[in-house]
DNA sequence: ATTAAAATTGTAATCAATACAGTTTATGTG
DNA sequence: CACATAAACTGTATTGATTACAATTTTAAT
């Protein structure tokens, strides 16, 4: 099968291969399959800061891969987030973000405009002595609040 | 209206008549009219360590208040949770928790048996200069993994 | 080329959450 | 007490994200 690739450059064709080449074998080191759907999911979700919902990664893909189903998104991303290459957000109350960064941070979210922003923090910052016993594998740190420009622009709510 | 108190003691009236006249009074501060249901709702919700969903909510209430709507636990937990006296938990993916403790502390939830339980950390221990300029209304903590009991049962995955 | 397994697709179903209009309850006034 | 107004509550319909599932397409192997 074959995809519009006419408004590429070469160095943009360079690039993709390679990113495809990196996002390829780190999909085989997981077992699973590299196809070009699951390539692309995986290469949006790594580009975006902004950790995309379903729905945008469909609505951004469907433009150049017009067979693209939302269900493959939906399949894709669950594997993706089962085999540990990519971790779901419940940021949102009622859409589910992903993140395929997994190193250690949090994400704020602004209250006013939207927009979820990274931050670092130290890991065993949060430990204690409560959960003892307990084996943690993921944390998911959730700030909530107003950003600086939505603080500027609404300073007396 | 009247209830069927029949199988409640003396001494639980005398401690639910408490319960409801602090809860009323707590009410009463967030300017919200401290009907019968908004009691009983904030009562549950303060009694339980589950931090229960609405339909867990509603299916315990609603053999006691048969007249309960599904709907008005949804209205007074979004009331709640928009003046400050109760928070919302992300800690699942489909289905929303509240809890009405405002204090710092995490959310532990185990992948296996799903209990959710509660640990403490010091809330400065994860600040960062990543956020400076950002205001920060609320933290919320989740961490994934399994229990004591659950590491115990199936030791090998 | 043939076949089996895997991946993908599109539609239908599920279910938490909200919208909304009608009803009931609470509160205040004459 | 009667009445009027606002607030709270109820029940049903709707929305919308997610999953279920059967059918189709693609991939990989022989």
């Amino acid at each position: 099968m074959w995809y519009n690739v006419s408004s590429i450059t070469d160095k943009e064709v360079i690039n993709m291969s390679s990113n495809a080449e990196i996002i390829g074998s780190m999909l085989l080191k997981e077992n699973i399959k590299p196809s070009y759907a699951r390539i692309r999911i995986m290469e949006y979700l790594m580009s975006r800061k902004s950790h995309p919902t379903v729905d945008e990664i469909y609505t951004a893909l469907v433009k150049e891969i017009p067979t693209l189903s939302k269900t493959t998104v939906y399949n894709t991303l669950n594997l993706f987030v089962k085999s540990n290459i990519a971790r779901v957000l419940t940021i949102e109350e009622n859409e589910t973000r992903y993140d395929a960064d997994m190193s250690c941070h949090g994400h704020f979210k602004c209250e006013s405009c939207g927009v979820v922003r990274d931050f670092c923090f130290r890991s065993p910052a949060i430990d204690t002595n409560d959960l003892d016993g307990f084996l943690v594998r993921e944390k998911n740190v959730y700030y909530y609040g107003l950003c600086p420009e939505c603080q500027a622009n609404k300073p007396a709510n």
